[in-house]
DNA sequence: CTCATGATTCGCT
DNA sequence: GCGAATCATGAGA
């Protein structure tokens, strides 16, 4: 697994969220090694998009990650329950990031499905395998991702990104989730996908 | 200090 | 399809 450098990073939010497609991301917490692939994302482009936390450069505690360098984690707290994990992109001082929405998970099974429904994997209905990690909040309880990584660089050695297999397959491109007050951003498609994927949140 | 709200999820209809 | 849960955040007084 070759973990992913900061130049990877080192682009627009709509160029890295589609190149993040079939990467493999991965978390160690809890002497556990949580590998996942990134199979849904949406890209959020800042300054001029009135979708981002970041639009008009808006700069507060909460989005001071934002305007790190690209390939730091961004977690925040969203509606008061959920964790929402973003991979910060563009540059130093140029705030854009990625939405991780989904994600295929590959092992520590049972971990995932005891963070998520309090039982073990093979105890699973169909319907909550599907459940697991198909949604930016799903991911985030289910790896056990918390504002308290938030900041950490994506270089280091808790929370990375991997290159893939070499595979072959289908980006869909649709309109971004949850953002119907972002007026005329709200139509952009800036939502990624792998088609065939079963980890995607919505069709 | 107050107050409105959200890059969501879940359960119910 | 709809509403509740639940609280940090950001804006404004």
């Amino acid at each position: 697994m070759h973990k992913l450098n900061r130049k990877f990073y080192r682009k627009s939010a709509l160029d890295l969220s589609k190149d993040l497609l079939g990467k493999y991301l991965v978390l160690n917490k809890n002497n556990k090694k949580f590998i996942s692939k990134i199979v849904e994302v949406e890209a959020y482009m800042g300054e001029d998009d009135k979708a981002s936390h970041t639009y008009k450069n808006r700069r507060t505690k909460r989005t001071e990650t934002m305007f790190k360098d690209a390939g730091h984690a961004y977690v925040y707290l969203i509606y008061g329950i959920y964790n929402c994990l973003n991979v910060v992109s563009g540059g130093k001082n140029i705030p854009q990031g990625v939405l991780l929405r989904g994600v295929q998970p590959i092992n520590e099974l049972d971990t995932i499905s005891l963070n998520r429904f309090g039982k073990m994997y093979n105890e699973l209905t169909k319907k909550q395998i599907k459940n697991l990690t198909n949604g930016p909040g799903k991911l985030t309880q289910a790896l056990g991702i918390t504002r308290d990584i938030n900041g950490y660089d994506l270089t280091g050695d808790v929370i990375y990104i991997c290159e893939g297999e070499k595979e072959q397959f289908e980006i869909i491109e649709s309109k971004r989730i949850g953002i119907n007050y972002a007026e005329e951003a709200k139509d952009f498609l800036w939502r990624f996908y792998i088609d065939d994927s079963d980890y995607v949140s919505r069709r």
